[in-house]
RNA sequence: GCGCGUAUAGCUCAGGGGUAGAGCGCUACGUUGACAUCGUAGAGGCCCUUGGUUCAAAUCCAAGUACGCGCACCA
């Protein structure tokens, strides 16, 4: 067996790939008593191309459903990408934007179409990535979150909560983002700690009204009868329609009840006593702006108060207030009224405060809180399922700290607002009509449900006849992509398809990352034991973060991104592979060094020529002519050096196997990288080289040889697939293995 | 504020109750040897701090410090 003095990753990787193709090795391929083992990938967002976060996750995935399809399990691994749609949304925008151009210019139908073309750009960069990466997906199963049956299932998901209850429209305030024009969920706000003011703002009692009217001076109201309260958002004040205090405050216990003048605006407002009113804070006495802030709705909830709108969806003022803020910029506003309040004597005082501002996730604009219409979904049923599921370990997770999390988060997660004002995504399968519908039980033909309630429809398809519209909004996009693992084997799809459901799902692994725990692994596990019955998968591993050297996050813009292609062009899928798993060791976070690609190379070189010393020293046309071509008499004739690497590489195999089913990469990664270099090469081949100088001993340390070298190139075939089928092939054409391809083998 | 994670060589990290380890980088030497993407030798460590347990602690326990992450409506 000849090889060349180098392993060149460029010359077989695309040629092994292609192979594995056309040989259809990624499909699943049944057999009688065969388990099933099943990964649905987690759809990489249409935004751009992979990260080395996604090469380390693709990585230990592969790994899995590699080491199972040699293992003989009926193996799928399922690939697709998702349409994410606030995130494409934001950066097709801002693709316009370089030309000039808004969405309202292209408007919603030929901006929709501006997406797809993005969608098919963008999706096939990824998806060529993934087949760099060696990644044995079966590509005939290609899955898409908009694909003709996942809006299907999505609507029918939709149809199914709503036929339940579960769905509710309600005007409640949510967090805006003037710059997306979209409702946010909670997990789409970023808080980040900002230095800010503290305002002291007087409110004058009612009779005291006259006074601050001919008020032009600050000393004649010095002594006017006022309450103080404390903000750091004074814009907000002109739609304050309450101050609350504590009942158990002292200072205001008298006070409760009286009415005061809301300063700028002149309208008359109440003194409320709310327990939820921190006492030490500010002043005891806080506004309240129940169309502007969380709390203050749910404490205009309970005392009846009006929700008085004072900044629209733009950012801008707007509603019932003086003409001369009319249309002012929040900020600007905000600037303004200070400058008003002072000169009107109504500011106390300003402190330095440090603020924690909502940024919006996809954007970074201050995030508003805003009344508006929202759709919700109520969780309360959907939560308890999915609680026990996770405590009872029917869904194990690994690192096993993140349970906790998980079960924590889903304990307490309330409705979740899943209307988004977005021109990208799922639109809401909900159609209204303004006119007297006449016949309020006309039958919903393909939900077999009554769902017309308040002139509105919920259906698969629009209803018939005339005069409906449907709804401007798109659902969240983790609506759609909680239903992945299901819908991608085939969920709602009709045809034979649905076996790929019930021999696979649940799914038999999520591999992801812990920033996306809540956004989708927690929605994903109520999604399918809502819908299907089942857990949609049996084990949660979340894989570290990857950050730069120096500890930060990767960024293209900050200019701290690797692209996993360049790495592969250095050193070859293999050693970029084994690299990432060595320095995944399990912790939370990975500090990515290349130094340990370099060191993967530099492996990938030993083994192949650890493969062409072995190819060298063999009498390959003895060994072709032999039934069994590994058959050894190794245990009675064996040299001490030979029963030494013998244990050590099946304490190895015994090792890595388990090491894979536990997650721990690192630690397998680790344990081969020291056998293969230390025990194997730099020790038994110098012996071996010694003992064929024997005769007596040549023959059986030839075999040795050779059967080491098979094993440990199916060990580590999962960790580099390349180089080990490369090698392989040389094997098969000397007629040294049998089996023609050893990612079946 | 609450919770979680991490702290070992210049860098990235293993290890682990009893002489401190790897890769990368660095220094010197070495190509008839499967491999210079290599080999041999070497420099380089209060194993974060303080207590506790122990014959013995870098390791186990507790507290502290630093950094990172997550959650939280304190206006």
């Amino acid at each position: 067996m000849e090889l060349e003095k180098k392993y060149d990753p460029s010359k077989v990787e695309k040629k092994v790939y292609q192979k594995w193709e056309q040989a259809e090795v990624f499909k699943p391929k049944g057999g009688k008593g065969k388990k099933s083992f099943s990964i649905a990938i987690p759809p990489p967002n249409i935004t751009g191309s992979l990260h080395l976060g996604h090469a380390l996750n693709n990585t230990a995935q592969d790994i899995l459903i590699r080491f199972h399809r040699m293992k003989g399990d009926e193996t799928i691994w399922i690939p697709g990408t998702d349409h994410a749609g606030i995130a494409t949304q934001n950066v097709v925008e801002k693709d316009l934007r370089k030309n000039g151009k808004s969405r309202f210019d292209l408007g919603r139908e030929n901006f929709e179409k501006r997406v797809w073309q993005w969608k098919d750009e963008y999706g096939g960069k990824i998806l060529d990535q993934l087949k760099k990466m060696g990644c044995s997906v079966d590509w005939s199963r290609l899955a898409f979150t908009m694909d003709e049956n996942y809006i299907k299932a999505v609507r029918q998901t939709f149809a199914h909560y709503y036929k339940k209850g579960w769905i509710y429209q309600g005007e409640r305030v949510v967090n805006w983002c003037p710059r997306c024009a979209s409702s946010l969920s909670d997990l789409e706000v970023e808080s980040k700690e900002k230095a800010g003011k503290l305002y002291f703002v007087k409110y004058f009692f009612k009779n005291q009204k006259s006074k601050i009217k001919n008020q032009n001076g600050i000393s004649k109201i010095k002594n006017a009868e006022s309450i103080s309260v404390a903000t750091t958002r004074p814009e907000t004040m002109l739609g304050d329609s309450a101050v609350a205090v504590n009942p158990q405050d002292a200072r205001y216990k008298n006070l409760v009840g009286r009415k005061l003048i809301l300063p700028l605006a002149g309208r008359e407002i109440e003194i409320i006593a709310n327990s939820e009113v921190q006492m030490p804070f500010g002043t005891g006495a806080v506004k309240i702006t129940p169309a502007h802030s969380f709390s203050d709705f749910e404490i205009g909830q309970r005392h009846n108060l009006a929700k008085i709108k004072v900044i629209d969806k733009d950012g801008k003022m707007f509603g019932d207030i003086p003409k001369k803020y009319q249309g002012l910029d929040r900020f600007q506003a905000r600037k303004e009224i200070v400058k008003d309040l002072r000169s009107q004597g109504f500011l106390e005082k300003v402190e330095d405060y440090e603020i924690i501002l909502p940024l919006c996730s996809r954007c970074d604009s201050v995030v508003e809180p805003i009344l508006s219409q929202q759709w919700f979904l109520k969780m309360d049923c959907l939560k308890k399922p999915a609680l026990e599921a996770i405590k009872s370990g029917k869904i194990k997770f690994y690192p096993v700290r993140y349970k906790k999390i998980c079960y924590d988060w889903l304990e307490k997660a309330y409705d979740w607002c899943i209307s988004r004002q977005l021109w990208w995504g799922h639109r809401l399968p909900v159609w209204q009509t303004k006119s007297k519908i006449k016949n309020q039980k006309s039958k919903i033909l393909d939900l077999k449900i009554e769902n017309c309630d308040k002139n509105i429809y919920v259906g698969l398809t629009p209803p018939p006849g005339e005069g409906w519209t449907q709804s401007e909004d798109v659902l969240d996009t983790w609506f759609s992509s909680a239903l992945w693992t299901f819908v991608t084997l085939g969920w709602q799809r009709p045809g034979d398809k649905n076996k790929d459901l019930e021999k696979f799902h649940p799914t038999s692994v999520l591999s992801t990352a812990r920033d996306i725990i809540f956004l989708w692994v927690g929605r994903m596990i109520f999604s399918s034991l809502e819908l299907t019955g089942e857990i949609p998968f049996r084990k949660v591993y979340i894989h570290p973060i990857v950050l730069s050297e120096k500890g930060q996050r990767m960024s293209k813009s900050l200019g701290t991104g690797i692209d996993p292609l360049d790495l592969i062009q250095t050193y070859g899928a293999d050693a970029v592979r084994f690299g990432l798993m060595y320095q995944n060791m399990g912790g939370q976070d990975l500090r990515f060094s290349e130094s340990h690609i370099v060191a993967s190379r530099n492996f990938c070189n030993k083994l192949w020529n650890i493969a062409r010393f072995i190819g060298i020293n063999l009498e390959t046309s003895k060994i072709k002519n032999q039934k069994s071509k590994t058959h050894i008499k190794i245990q009675k004739e064996g040299t001490k050096n030979d029963k030494e690497i013998l244990r050590k590489l099946a304490e190895i195999e015994k090792q890595v196997a388990k090491d894979i089913d536990g997650f721990r990469f690192g630690k397998a990664t680790h344990l081969l990288y020291d056998f293969v270099w230390r025990d194997l090469a730099d020790n038994y081949l110098g012996q071996a080289r010694e003992q064929m100088q024997v005769e007596k001993t040549k023959e059986s340390t030839q075999a040795i040889l050779l059967f080491t070298l098979i094993k440990i190139l199916k060990i580590l075939h999962p960790f580099m697939p390349f180089i080990t089928e490369e090698i392989w092939s040389k094997l098969y054409d000397e007629g040294l293995v049998d089996e023609e391809i050893l990612a079946i083998s």
